[in-house]
DNA sequence: ATGCCTCCATGACGATGATCAAGGAGGTGG
DNA sequence: CCACCTCCTTGATCATCGTCATGGAGGCAT
């Protein structure tokens, strides 16, 4: 087969299997969760497609001008925000499904950059065409709901971890979730790999880089996980689970 | 005038004079800010009055199943979430105009207690109504989308403030967080009266109740704000801003 | 390979804020 | 008016975790 025959192949496979809502692997955590197929083509209408992020580059810039909100498809990302003259905060890692930018709505404007981790792509949505579509469809509107409904929850959970819980909890914490957040979107539970640095991850769980680095090491010492550069495995999960509870 | 004569009265002017959104002081606040007045009486017709709470009532406890979401037109509450076995932590102060219970969306259960931290009035707004209403009047939509939105964005600066701020900038932010609060509803932002106890303000901030005493002794000392009880009265608020910022 | 990054681990020290303890102030109900 | 309770303050001590310092490991370009 000719070079080109293949890519053109190539090209039309994707358009017809990767870029669709439909052909999505991802279609039952992601916005159009809730949509029948009449309407899952409506909404894929209006989604804009991307092409990928290398690692660390940025889906946008803290304080330009928010447009649209965008669904991750695969890779991964994280939120900073700076400010005044402080430094950085990562406020949120994005993994596959998971909507990115929805706290730009208020002031249309987006509050803190976004970075790619790894290569990383991802479904650009207008939020104008979405707001417009969500009038028409009611399944579509209350998961829009939902997922900021879910943001909320999730971010309360977030200043308790970071209001009341010790760098040990914080970190059982962090896996766990993490662990969970792999099982939901199919992948093993127990063994995974790390986008992020050890310094992202203290920065995003109030935590200094060594303090990370001490705890990992006695988390394995303890028999939890194993730990090779981003490599993780987790050996017992249980155990992390309850480590992660205040309820000591 | 006889006594029941002039609770009729009372009745009535309550009636059309309070408690219709079109003459809420609120109105340019609250989540019908965008509306017509046309629109607005639409909205008006679903809203629920509540007969005030008493100061440790509480409007919904945790767990319990979502229905409404609620605006508060006088008085202040508290959101506490509770977990395991763990105490309670307060995750939110709630002011006149704000929007409470968005973050029971999701799951159709509220995911904390919402508690008076006095004689406090609400709007309630049954959510299935509000969503269908959302769908008729794009601006309320949009409103809708914002608040929930800026609650994301403000849920992320107080996750800064819990993971990078000292003790000091936490209730340096605190005040003037509320001053801005305060003066954006018309009252003074230099001298209010707190509603929530020492206790409140430490669990919230992530501090020791001594913590909390012992800082505003300080700030006291240093000429910032004049503390007595629950009086505050703000004497140098640009510091207290400056101090807030975590650039030191 | 070699050198130069960034990233990660580990040790020593110190500061910030939690905990423990005790007492005062103010409000409320008898 | 007194007793009691909650709320607040202040002091002393201690632990956790941040900071500083150093060295190793791995990736990447030359």
């Amino acid at each position: 087969m000719p070079v080109n025959a293949a890519n053109a192949l190539g090209k039309r496979r994707s358009l017809l299997h990767e870029t669709r809502c439909q052909n999505c692997s991802l279609s039952s955590l992601c916005l159009p969760l809730a949509l029948e197929l009449e309407d899952m083509e409506q909404f894929d209408a209006i989604i804009r497609r991307r092409s990928p992020l290398k690692k660390g580059e940025s889906l946008f810039r803290q304080g330009s001008a928010f447009n649209s909100v965008f669904a991750v498809r695969s890779g991964s990302l994280k939120q900073i925000t700076t400010e005044g003259s402080g430094e950085d905060q990562v406020t949120n890692f994005y993994l596959p499904s998971e909507l990115v930018g929805l706290d730009g709505i208020d002031e249309q404007i987006y509050p803190g950059s976004v970075i790619a981790l790894e290569t990383t792509t991802v479904c650009e949505i207008p939020f104008d065409r979405l707001d417009s579509l969500s009038e028409q469809l009611p399944e579509l509107r209350g998961q829009l709901y939902r997922s900021m409904s879910k943001e909320l929850r999730d971010d309360r959970k977030m200043m308790r971890l970071l209001s009341r819980k010790t760098a040990d909890q914080r970190l059982a914490s962090f896996f766990s979730s993490l662990s969970d957040r792999f099982r939901r979107r199919g992948y093993s539970p127990y063994s995974f790999r790390l986008s992020m640095s050890r310094a992202d991850i203290g920065n995003y769980l109030g935590l200094a880089v060594e303090t990370v680095s001490r705890i990992l090491g006695r988390f394995q010492q303890q028999g939890l996980v194993e730990v090779s550069g981003r490599e993780v495995n987790i050996l017992h999960l249980e155990a992390l689970v309850a480590q992660a509870q205040d309820d000591h």
